[in-house]
DNA sequence: ATAATATATTCAATAATTTGAATATCCTTT
DNA sequence: AAAGGATATTCAAATTATTGAATATATTAT
């Protein structure tokens, strides 16, 4: 309708904590939805339909290898985005910790146990 | 609740074409409601409804001047949010015109009308 | 084929946003 | 004080977002 729709809409997309959290688990690259599962500790309905949201706006995209789907941000700028609202808000820079996450069975968070058989990394 | 609060109630306050209008409207500086009202082509009520989220998340103050009150954006930052969001959407630049708007009553419309008397620079 | 795992979609209840209409408030002029 | 203009607030109906539950689809292993 005006000029204004493009960024309305994907403001849109960005009004969910739950999809920031989503994207900046996404900043370290890609990941399958186990692993935001894990992150989030949301359902993993609930992460589909967050994803759901993020596809159907463009900002991130999705690649199947095997049984998972992996999913990306289509446009890193996205992150300065994010980044920038956040510092306007008077917050705190956002870090979160991409460190492997424990009870997450993806190959990023245990290579062993799908790659090569049973081992774990734990400690 | 999470880190990503703030940021997505600022997006929230961002998800609206008429309220981002609004604000490019009020990147040249403080306007009155009736000039955002001719500018919009909307009616007084909803601009003002759309002034008081803008008011409620923070990103704009008034000041009232006599009868008018005038708005103005707190932090000059949210304009390169909004025009980065508008680039990420893959739009040409924002541009609208801060030329003067013949059906608004308001001072910096009609000066001569309000300070002087009568007299209007239209031709 | 069956079972198990990973992910997506549909459904429904609740909550929030949008927006017009009506009305209230505050200021200025008379 | 009364009238008129500028702006804010309230109300209500329509629309849209949120979110859990149930179910469907696709893949892999048996």
């Amino acid at each position: 309708m005006t000029t204004f729709d493009p960024p309305a809409k994907l403001f849109k997309a960005l009004m969910h904590p739950s999809r920031l959290m989503i994207l900046e688990t996404l900043r370290d690259g890609e990941q399958c939805v186990c692993h935001l599962e894990a992150m989030l500790g949301c359902r993993q309905a609930y992460i589909s339909q967050h994803l759901m949201v993020l596809r159907e706006a463009g900002l991130v995209e999705d690649r199947r290898d095997g049984a998972r789907i992996f999913y990306r941000v289509v446009k890193p700028k996205l992150f300065d985005l994010v980044h920038q609202a956040n510092r306007l808000s008077g917050e705190k820079p956002i870090h979160i910790s991409q460190a492997k996450v424990n009870n997450c069975p993806c190959p990023k968070c245990n290579p062993l146990a799908n790659d090569e058989g049973g081992k774990q990394q734990d400690g």
